[in-house]
DNA sequence: GATCTCGTTGCACTACATGCAATGGCCATT
DNA sequence: AATGGCCATTGCATGTAGTGCAACGAGATC
């Protein structure tokens, strides 16, 4: 909408590549090296982008400090937190807590087995969203037409022979999932991983957020994980209620 | 440099502190709505902002996701990473690697006693750039004029009682920690936690980038801990020389 | 059902971003 | 050393594109 807006954070995901020089920069956006000029010092003093001695430029920490404080303000993360905890030391596997953002799905806490340490490492990488047991439970309660044009939309990489092969198939297993409340990953993104997952809802019953409980086959079967559910819907259920009971608690602060 | 980009770049810091709608986020860049309408439109076409239900707006997905590449693209953090894998083998403590920029300081790798995780955990977050050993060997290889500078324009928290003070005792420190090349942070930020740290430098002998080993009082005194020195020194000395090989590997890739 | 609030849109205006061309610094080549 | 080429930088004239205004519409509140 914004044009020279538009060109400035175009910037961004090419530097993500690797460092790149004036040049470099302003043929792969089309427009005159003066112009890309004054775009990088503009990204340059917010931070977004450093300059290193030999003129390239590279993404800044800045958006580091972004990406940080984004995911600390997060309410769902706040409010989850302590109950993914408890989950984990009642049953000491990896827990994860997912969002759906814009056809994208990622992790925004982890609680790792026994070392109670939020891991932001896998924040960002898109998550294995035609397999996950937590992408599962977010978009199969997307509405019908845009679940559809998602599915259609995306591509269906055959992590083990287990993964969701095409659209109709991953269509199939949300319907599944929708129905049933609850969903797995059984090997289908890695061999030897299992997990169960259970939705969590905002007070109108839609699906804000999800969670899953994953562990290798070398310490429990498939079968013994799933022994877990109940506990996984009753915390997921917990965080719905305590979610749906202040949605926004810090509306007044400005 | 320029105002458009400068406006849109100035809502993400606004977000950062938690969700806005529309006349807030007009009111604080003192612009009309309408126009804060079509940047933040822009912003979330490139998913760096978020559009809730409540037509709230808040940082996005690809913020993480810019996060991540960045550093999984720092030509340091690749090169060192297996140095600091085989340092915590061998003294089985918290290694940190740090680089400076624009006045800060940001760990861009860390590996944890036993657990050969890289956490980001820390990213972003400033770095008690007064205290921790990793800053003052970063800071004083500063030129002159520069370090002054920043010492006066930096904030002096008192962690513990044996934080610097205030910018003279700073540069102080500094000036020591540039005659000895190497330094330590001796409980000035966590009162049980004890750091030794080395730098690392580039082709022409300045410091690029600094790490250090911590461990709480509790495991080792601070005497054994600097018994650690001379094998600190040697890793960061094998990171300098390999870095000096090869600093731009990768600048035929187009 | 009326009123208020907030997001949205079309439009006229001019401020601002753009590209050009010229300058200067840096490195490599002879 | 001197020269030529490369690249970042800058001032300026042009006109595009961002801006604020005002009107519209949806949704909530009473």
């Amino acid at each position: 909408m914004s044009q020279t807006v538009d060109r400035a954070l175009s910037i961004l995901p090419l530097l993500a590549q690797g460092p790149a020089d004036l040049g470099q920069v302003a043929d792969r956006l089309g427009v005159h090296k003066s112009t890309a000029l004054r775009l990088l010092r503009t990204l340059h003093e917010h931070g977004l982008v450093y300059r290193q001695q030999d003129n390239r430029y590279r993404l800044g920490a800045r958006l580091f400090a972004l990406a940080q404080e984004a995911v600390e303000n997060l309410d769902m993360r706040d409010i989850a937190h302590s109950h993914l905890v408890a989950l984990n030391s009642q049953c000491g596997h990896t827990v994860h807590l997912a969002v759906h953002e814009d056809g994208e799905v990622l992790y925004i806490d982890k609680v790792e087995s026994r070392y109670p340490v939020r891991m932001y490492s896998r924040i960002g990488k898109p998550v294995a969203i035609t397999v996950a047991a937590v992408a599962k439970l977010l978009l199969a309660d997307l509405p019908e037409a845009e679940r559809r044009v998602l599915a259609e939309r995306l591509d269906y990489p055959m992590y083990t022979p287990r993964s969701s092969p095409n659209a109709a198939a991953f269509l199939k297993e949300l319907a599944t999932v929708r129905e049933q409340g609850w969903a797995t990953d059984l090997g289908g993104h890695e061999e030897s991983i299992n997990c169960v997952g259970a939705p969590i809802r905002g007070a109108d019953g839609r699906v804000v957020a999800a969670m899953s409980v994953s562990a290798p086959n070398v310490v429990v079967t498939a079968e013994e994980l799933l022994t877990l559910l109940p506990l996984v819907r009753r915390t997921a259920d917990a965080i719905s209620r305590e979610y749906s009971g202040n949605t926004h608690p810090s509306k007044d602060a400005s």
